[in-house]
DNA sequence: GACACTCTGTACCGATCGGTACAGTCTCCG
DNA sequence: CGGAGACTGTACCGATCGGTACAGAGTGTC
């Protein structure tokens, strides 16, 4: 270290991952620069390196484990084990709502999916959306929906999601993602 | 030019935005170097300096103006003109499967949305969806339905194939996007 | 207090970025 | 046939890219 400065405090690897990730959702893969990694975490690349050793690759592969578990955790279980699949998928909208910020906020995930980037992360990326598909079938089943239908909603309702994130960041208006989730809370539980 | 080297036969400036358009839509804005896309033209820096004198940001504004007046022509007037609101989004919906190649292209109005390059592109994005809303919500009101349906109807159409195209990508399943649009279509004409 | 180890900023690396300069070759028009 | 201007590749430019090396500072643990 050069003379002078002073060692900062230790940061936390946990406390890494959620600035990085905004970092990878507002400038896609390749527009994420470690210089700007650098600015969000405010760490010079010394220690992003010990954190991350793989580098950038990595850092993205960990944002997106990260987010995976999130979804995980606070959507795909709930979807699973609930025996109320109206409550069930009501808490799913209300959940993503609040996750994207109304649509401020962009699906990193849809982001990575759509770039060129998609081929070093396609594991990852059709995982997530997989078992985010799976689990909703499932509810959409215990509801009393063939599985033939079950799939096709669930399929929709992901689709629905990530077209509203698109289409409000393009008009630039949040209501378009509000709509389009009350619209997809209605069509699959409807008739 | 270096000595022994023979000049190509010139290149027609229409003929180019195609192929800069390919190489935009699989690497997004910041991802589309000028080597890749040299690579894509056949053409070296001076031909493309030549043809774009300010470079990548007017290469992707006439590619964007370029996509938008394709829709207009073969898409949004066809909307406006028609007399038969249920052939008229026969038409659309078939036109936009071909036009994706049923899902295996991406986008690139779609792509600039969710990048850091919004800002740069944010009217002729905006635009490009609120004249197709538009005119695909007079369309519906042709059909029949109020101001508010028509227009609510219009944007969850065009959601759906953005988010068709996101989810297909991710899942590399272009069925997604094949039963997505026949569910579009369905829901755009319902009761 | 000395060693080991973690965490830090920074100087530096070769490669590539977007962009400029320019000389050479073409085509067209008189 | 001779110049004008369009079109071409390439050598460069400074800046920045992702990544490495490394020495200094902090925090233990004997």
């Amino acid at each position: 270290m050069a003379k002078g400065t002073i060692a900062k405090t230790v940061s936390e690897r946990a406390d890494l991952l959620p600035l990085i990730s905004e970092v990878f959702r507002s400038h896609g893969y390749e527009g994420a620069t470690l210089a700007l990694i650098g600015k969000a975490t405010g760490l010079g690349k010394g220690s992003l390196y010990h954190f991350f050793p793989d580098g950038k690759a990595q850092m993205a592969a960990e944002v997106l484990a990260e987010i995976d578990h999130w979804f995980e955790v606070n959507i795909f279980a709930a979807l699973r084990n609930s025996d109320d699949p109206a409550q069930a998928i009501s808490d799913m909208t209300a959940c993503v709502d609040r996750y994207f910020r109304s649509g401020h906020r962009v699906c990193l995930v849809g982001v990575i999916a759509l770039g060129a980037s998609r081929d070093i992360f396609s594991s990852q990326v059709a995982d997530y959306f997989s078992r985010w598909n799976d689990a909703l079938a499932q509810t959409l089943r215990r509801a009393g929906f063939s599985a033939r239908v079950a799939r096709r909603r669930s399929a929709d309702a992901l689709l629905t999601i990530q077209g509203a994130l698109v289409l409000a960041r393009a008009l630039d208006d949040t209501k378009v993602f509000g709509q389009a989730m009350v619209d997809m809370k209605a069509r699959l539980l409807a008739k």
